[in-house]
RNA sequence: AUGGCAAAACGUUCUAUCGCUGUACCGAUGAGAGUCGGAACGGAGGAAAGUCCGGGCAACACAGAGCAUCCUGCUUCCUAACGGGAAGGCGCCGUACCAGCCGGCGACAGCAAGUGCCACAGAAAAAAUACCGCCGCGAUUUAUCGGGGUAAGGGUGAAAACGUGAGGUAAGAGCUCACGGCAUUACCGGGCGACCGGGAUGACGGUAAACCUCAGGAGUUGAAAAACCAAAUAGGUUCUGAAUUUAAAGCUGCUCGCUUUUAUAUGUUGUUCGCAACAUGGUCAGAAUGGGUAGGUUGUUAAAGUUUGGCAGCAAUGUCAAAAUAAGAUUAAUGAUAGAAAUUGCCCUUCGGGGCAACACAGAACCCGGCUUAUAGCUUUGCUGCUGGU
RNA sequence: GGAAAUGUAGCUCAACGGUUAGAGCAACACCCUUAUACGGUGCCGGUUACAGGUUCAAGUCCUGUUAUUUCCA
């Protein structure tokens, strides 16, 4: 169940922007997090983006390459630790995953801190919900 | 042999596992649309980049001509077109000078259409107002002064009135002559032409990447252009029907409704001045209509295309024939991990090989033709001067 | 994806193609004050973003590159 298709991938505008004016976030360097509850029947727990700034990054290669790296992390590591978590408790989420790192980190540490940062969002999300939004 | 310059070709490959995306297919389910599963095939570049030019395509605008603005600028040809390319001319560079060949570079129309500018220095920077000097003339205090001629010499400058020699002259001066350079040319010859050779002429400083002149060209906006689709939401316009009318305050959580006060929605007509009739406007319900927003489809990848071969042409290129399952995403795919090989460098070597490291620049966004810039490594070709004279 | 503008001293800006690129603030030194501030005097600081070209001469003109900023949504 490595899989990760159009569905999981946050493309609406209005969400977008919903997620970046209202929605909680936290650093866990390299990564900037923004999550907020999804209200819609999404079909899936988790619809994702992974943006990487031009600014920082001047070159479409290398934003290609840690956009490409983010997503590999995510899609080898979501079944265990997100999902299994998020539909116990019957949660979605619109998530956004910002790359600022300065530098271009080689896999396996992106890997482990893609873990870190499950292990903390689901902490943050199990305290949320007494007060669900909806 | 090595380095440099120029041009051209290439610019990693294979396997396994897990994914992404497109195409058409099979199975299950379903009335259908679709959904789920399976296996097959395709999936970044020489610059995809910069957006510097030129097109295709689309929408809007548009009688014709001129002015302004901007761009281009040796000639001929190629091309859909170009500021691109090919061939040629001319100039410059490649060992002092000259000639020829070879190679490289050149925004290379016109200062002899007009105007402007040329700091400082210098007498003078362009119609020579003569500082020193040179040569006459006049005056005399005999060493100077006055008023002329003179661009040969000095010095200044990036640049000084074409250079050298002779004649000529009071001294000088293209003033005259010879040789040489430069420019122009309504002349002659060669070339399609740029231009070349000869003759004639002389207005013989530089600057047009100064204004400008001449010749040629340019409508504007860009796929976030544009066309179509069926829904939802708020509002616009029109039609039909119903009720009947405004403003302020209060009652109730809100709406409806009720009460009080004031005025009696607007206009026209009539009027007994109390009001009545008609029209318009407003409220509610229904229908139609065209536009906007977000979404989807088309545009959108079979093309001025790629590869190979024949023919025409010096070449750019054209033409004919054949071949190929020929990327198509849209918050944006083409990836991750592991292993092997190839290439290059270094080290060791029993010359069989082994170990370590490196592997550039860089990612399609409607599509083409160029240009420019970045680029590890690797391959090929040419040149890096040759000949003759002084 | 498309379209513009700007790079000059540590900062904010000037500068007809022509002398050694200038002004204010800042920094430094001295004076003033018991001392600091204010004030005064002096001084320091520039590859004019980079490369090439035109010109006798380029910060200025032309071409290419690079960086930053802005606009269209």
């Amino acid at each position: 169940m490595y899989t990760f298709k159009k569905e999981e991938r946050l493309c609406n505008k209005r969400l977008l922007e919903k997620l970046f004016h209202k929605g909680s976030s936290f650093l866990c360097y390299p990564y900037r997090v923004s999550w907020i509850m999804a209200e819609a029947e999404q079909p899936v727990p988790v619809q994702v983006v992974f943006p990487v700034p031009k600014k920082r990054y001047k070159h479409a290669v290398d934003r290609n390459l840690i956009r490409r790296r983010m997503r590999e992390a995510y899609r080898l590591h979501k079944q265990q630790n997100l999902y299994s978590f998020l539909n116990e408790a019957n949660i979605k989420l619109s998530l956004s995953l910002s790359y600022i790192g300065k530098e271009i980190e080689p896999y396996p540490v992106m890997e482990k801190k893609m873990l870190k940062l499950f292990v903390q969002l689901c902490d943050l999300v199990a305290n949320e919900k007494p007060q669900p939004i909806n």
